[in-house]
DNA sequence: AAACGGACCAACCGCTCACAG
DNA sequence: ACTGTGAGCGGTTGGTCCGTT
């Protein structure tokens, strides 16, 4: 399918997206939930598609969101996970609670290869480089070898699984072995009220609680950007990243803002509970 | 101070899958 | 069974920032 319908036929906006976009968005979708990717641009009075919109909400706006840096934690979780699953960023992010796929997708694109690089190891297949080569060697000389799947200690063994890749692949946080080890099938993530991206569904009783808990989008207010950006992981403060142009800017616009830091404990608390998870392997 | 290059990140593109009709 | 549409995902790109020369 490719490019969205709606981004055909109409003439949408592109590219970043400013404050007010942004406040469209948040206050639309705060009030009355997602419901239909597409029709929310329309709702919410934005030249944008749908699929662009539920990016900027998903990767940005989204109130349980952690920001700033990537603590040792959630590095080495990062790791031992890709080690797991690879490149399945969506599946990296379920067990990362307030971290979204693209995110870790580009902290691992540039950051931590490099780190894995420079400590000799194959980031594809986690392995020493020397030995990766021999296994490649070997590889293709048979070429009836099963995919090298890692399998780190404490993981259930998604390779040994009957499953087809793709039904792993989809399956994400329901896998579940004979070994009763639940690393995988723990849902270790629901921002408010069984997660937004299931907000097609959402319920008129969620939509309630979202407004409650988010109260209004602003970009208002002197501590606002302190409360987004403010987190911690188990106790570790969190160095704050550079912000957006526009958001420095910001501080000036209009509107209310509140009730961020109510996400803020959310993401810690689901964060400790995460750990648990880190801590099993 | 200007130019350059690498790093980082937000957003887009194109694909697959699920599902309704 | 087939088709159209929407959602979700991973790969890629382009813009901006920042350090170095």
């Amino acid at each position: 399918m490719g490019r969205h319908s709606c981004c055909v036929t109409q003439k949408l906006r592109k590219g970043l997206w400013s404050p007010e976009e942004d406040e469209k968005l948040y206050n639309y979708i705060t009030r009355f939930g997602v419901g239909c990717w597409s029709s929310v641009p329309k709702l919410a009075g934005l030249q944008r598609c749908g699929k662009s919109c539920r990016l900027r909400w998903i990767n940005y706006l989204r109130p349980d969101l952690k920001r700033g840096m990537f603590s040792q934690e959630e590095e080495d979780l990062i790791i031992v996970l890709h080690e797991a699953l690879g490149n399945r960023w969506a599946q990296i992010a379920v067990q990362l609670p307030g971290r979204t796929d693209n995110e870790i997708k580009n902290f691992w694109n540039s950051s931590l290869k490099k780190k894995l690089m420079k400590q000799g190891i194959d980031p594809n297949t986690h392995k020493p480089v020397t030995e990766t080569q021999v296994i490649k060697n070997e590889k293709h000389c048979t070429d009836i070898e099963p995919p090298n799947v890692i399998q780190p200690k404490g993981l259930p063994n998604l390779a040994a699984s009957p499953q087809t890749e793709q039904q792993r692949c989809r399956l994400g946080s329901s896998i579940c072995t004979d070994a009763g080890e639940n690393f995988l099938s723990k849902q270790a993530y629901e921002p408010i009220e069984g997660e937004l991206s299931n907000s097609s569904n959402v319920n008129s009783q969620t939509k309630n609680d979202m407004i409650v808990n988010c109260g209004t989008f602003s970009w208002d207010g002197e501590n606002k950007l302190e409360s987004m950006l403010s987190f911690q992981f188990s106790g570790i403060e969190a160095v704050e990243r550079k912000q957006s142009p526009w958001q420095e800017a910001d501080h000036q616009s209009s509107g209310e803002f509140s009730d961020y830091q109510q996400f803020t404990s959310l993401s810690q608390e689901l964060s400790a509970a995460n750990l648990d998870a880190f801590q099993q392997i």
